[in-house]
This record gives structure tokens, sequence and C-alpha cells, in this order.
RNA sequence: GGGGAGGUACCGAAGCGGUCAAACGGGGCAGACUGUAAAUCUGUUGGCUACGCCUUCACAGGUUCGAAUCCUGUCCUCCCCA
């Protein structure tokens, strides 16, 4: 491992504070930021994970990026994943109990988000933890104990926990101890900075909470805000289908990243990117003087930052091609069909997987949504001449284009 | 443990014996429009060998010519009391 320096304290609180909404309590952290840079000692840095939904996003990265930057300044880094306590199900975020896991898919579901994860952490310098090593073999009496250190009325003071109960939603008894165990983890890694969402301001205090408890220094709780969707409205996420995913195909990036509302240009800049930090204001300006302009240079950096220059490139004039001028894309996947069987066009549009069902096909074709060579398909009895041969581009919806060929 | 209310399509929510593949809203999808995959307007939104047929209204049975609607049992949720 490289030993690096850890710089002063002004310098890291510039970095540290870009995007956060809320440090708790920020007096603490500047204390913990002098004492570390004094004795070059690293602060432990903890971020936990639920690796209930593999798929990472633009969202997730906003929380790993803060992390990486924690990297750079030298310090600690600990990523848990939440192996054991995603088998509870953490009640914020959908106000719904989650069904509990199998161990089989937590553990596989852990080890694919550390590999998304490593397109934004350094992986050599995150210690990765699962927490089933220290909370599957407290036992009851160890989880008694522990949940004597927090009351009722303190947990139901919960956002999520007051609205639920409200609407007298089910709230199961073993939710509860969610906060208490993602505490624990704070407790047993004797963490000094907890990274999380907003959401997340519960759960991390609950954590500094029970390390005052157990005699220990309390963590400082860091919290990024929510990255808003490509809606606009609504917390990015897979169950909203308003995310950018950071494994997606760059013409895909970079089209869900200009669909998002002009306001949210700038914070995207801020939350997402690896822009200079002291180009943000200038970007700022641009957002509002030059959308359209701006907005693209979003969608292209976005997009470089997953794929690199030339895939981003590729993206734009993809872009430009398609949904601007209207084009035919330079590459789509192509389906080959036997000539003479004289298919149906609701068939052929099956088979290339666009669609789930020939009712849909059939939906798209009578709306207009299909198109043959350019040419509007409206009859859903079309078929093609048996022992034609040849290619067409197939359209299906705004974008989905394939080559059929025949022969 | 006792009493009451309720479980309807992706979500919320009507319907309470036929005219129900199921109103309405949200979401999704499509068309028009657009700097944009935004906004707005319009249409559409179970499946199929498709002007007809098949499977849906927690689950399993039953009554009836006919049930999402009535009856019985099971599972689940919420409220009040203990």
């Amino acid at each position: 491992m490289i030993k690096m320096s850890i710089p002063p304290v002004k310098e890291q609180l510039d970095v540290i504070e870009r995007g956060t909404v809320e440090i708790l309590p920020r007096e603490e952290l500047i204390q913990k930021l002098e004492q570390s840079h004094k004795t070059q000692t690293p602060l432990r840095v903890k971020l936990g994970c639920d690796p209930t939904r593999p798929d990472l996003h633009l969202g997730h990265s906003v929380i790993l990026r803060k992390m990486r930057q924690f990297q750079d300044l030298g310090h600690h880094t600990i990523l848990i994943i939440g192996d054991f306590t995603a088998m509870i199900g953490d009640p914020s975020g959908a106000n719904k109990t989650r069904p509990a896991l199998t161990r089989e898919d937590v553990v596989e579901n852990g080890r694919s988000y550390f590999e998304q994860a490593s397109k934004i952490l350094d992986p050599e310098r995150t210690e990765i933890v699962y927490n089933s090593e220290w909370l599957a073999p407290m036992s009851f009496e160890d989880v008694i104990r522990l949940a004597s250190h927090y009351t009722v009325a303190r947990m139901i003071e919960r956002d999520d926990f007051t609205k639920r109960y409200q609407n007298n939603d089910t709230i199961s008894l073993h939710e509860f101890l969610y906060p208490l165990a993602q505490g624990q983890d704070s407790v047993h890694l004797r963490s000094d900075i907890e990274l999380g969402g907003i959401d997340q301001k519960f759960n991390l205090l609950v954590g500094r909470h029970l390390q005052k408890e157990f005699g220990q220094s309390q963590q400082i709780c860091l919290m990024m805000p929510l990255l808003v969707g490509t809606d606009g409205t609504m917390k990015m996420s897979k169950s909203y289908d308003n995310y950018i995913g950071i494994d997606e195909k760059p013409e895909d990036m970079y089209g869900k990243a200009l669909s998002i509302p002009d306001e949210l240009i700038y914070p995207y800049f801020e939350l997402v990117t690896d822009v200079e930090q002291d180009r943000l204001p200038e970007l700022k300006q641009q957002a509002e003087s030059d959308p359209r302009n701006t907005k693209h240079k979003l969608a292209w950096t976005i997009t470089r930052m997953y794929h690199g220059a030339e895939k981003a490139d590729q993206a734009r004039d993809h872009f430009e091609k398609t949904v601007v001028r209207k084009d035919v894309p330079d590459e789509m996947p192509e389906f080959v069909f036997a000539s003479g069987s004289g298919s149906g066009i609701l068939d052929v549009i099956r088979e290339t997987g666009f669609v789930p069902s020939s009712s849909e096909a059939r939906r798209l074709v009578a709306q207009g949504g299909v198109t043959l060579d350019g040419e509007k398909i409206t009859d859903p009895r079309y078929s093609f001449e048996t022992g034609k041969t040849g290619e067409f581009v197939l359209k299906v919806g705004k974008r989905k284009f394939g080559k059929l060929i025949f022969r």
C-alpha cells in the first residue's frame, strides 16, 4: 500500500464539503481532521451498502464518489457489504417491508456490488468487510443488551416509521433492529466518519449514539443529497425507472442524461461528475445561459467517465443522428429470418425481443409506432412475402432499431 | 384473547349477481410537437393461432343459467378493547 500524506484541513474541507447536505457535527469533523493531519493518521471512513439490488446507478455514485475523495485525501476507507442487514431490509426508502433475502443472493449481490463500485472507488485502497462477520455471531442476549441502549420513543421519531405508523402500514418489529445493527457496525469498526444519503440520517445518528454508549469517540455523520432522477421529481431509483446505470451502454447513458430537466444540469455536474472544483461556478452559469449545450457537455462527461472519450463521442453522434435528425443509427442488432416463411410483422417484432407480447406489438403497430425502412406499418396483418430476401431496417417505438435479414 | 374493517390489474382506488378484461387518478408505452428521451396535447395500457377465443379481482371450495360481486374454510393486513 502506498503511504500517502494527509493534506491540511482547509484543503481537505474544500473537497469534503463539495455537494454535501449536512455534516454532523461539522466542528468535530474539523477537530478530527486537524488531529489526523498533525499525526498523519488516516481517519476511518465507513460506508455501508445494501446489496439487495446489485445494479448501481448515478444515485449510488454520489456517495461512492465522496468515498473516493476520502481515499484520495489519504484516509482509510471501509466498504461494508451489509450482507447481514440485507436480510432485514432497510425500512427507509421504499416505505414497505422488504422481503428477506437468502444468504446466497446476498453474497452474490455483494460481489457484484463491489465489482461495479470499483469503477468509482480505488479497489486497492478499499477495505471490504461483510457485517455478518460480527453480527451473525451475536447471541440473543447480545441483541437484547444492544437494544436496551435505544428507546421506542426515539425509534418511532424516525420519519419512515412515523409515516407508516400513521398510514396504518405494517411495521415489523425486526425493522427496529436495522438501525441498531448498522450502529453496531460503527461500534465494531470504530469509525470516525460514516457516509450516507440524507435519508440515512437517522441510521447514522444511531451509530453515533451507540458509540457514545460504548464509550467510544463518536463518528461524524456526513450526508449527501439524494440525486433526483431523470424524471426530475423523484430520487433516482431503479424502481422508479428514472435512473442512469453505471453499466449502461454509452448511447443510453448519453440519451438519458440529456433527458433530465434543465434545473438538474448543475446539481449533476456537482454531484456525479469529476469536473474540477473551480470550474463549477462557470458551469453553473452556463447551465442557465445555454442549457442545451451545457447539458450535452454533461451527458458527454458522464459517458466519458464510465466509457472513455471515444465512446462518449460516438454516443453523441448516435444521439444527433437518431434523435435529432431521426436517422437510422450506424449499428443495430441483426435478426436473421428464413425467407419463405411468410412471417407476419407481429411475429417478427416479437422475435426481436423488442416487445414482451404480440399484443404489445399489435398495439404499437396500431399506434403508428412501427416503421420498416422508414415506412409506417399500420396493418397488423402485414406480412413479408414468401420467398422474399433482403435487408430491412425495423424501428419499434421511439428508439429500438433492428436490421432484419431474410435469406 | 374479544370485537370491527379490509385484501381488485404496475401503484392508488371504484365496482358489491349479468351490460366487467373491470370506472377514475398516477406511472408506463406510442403519436404529434421539441434543443432534448423535458413540458404539453392525443391515444393506449392481461394474453392469444385476434372482428373471435383464453386466463385474471388474496387462496381453496360451494350456491347460481351466470360471481370481482352471495356462502364456507384458509392465509394476510389494519383499527378498537384486553
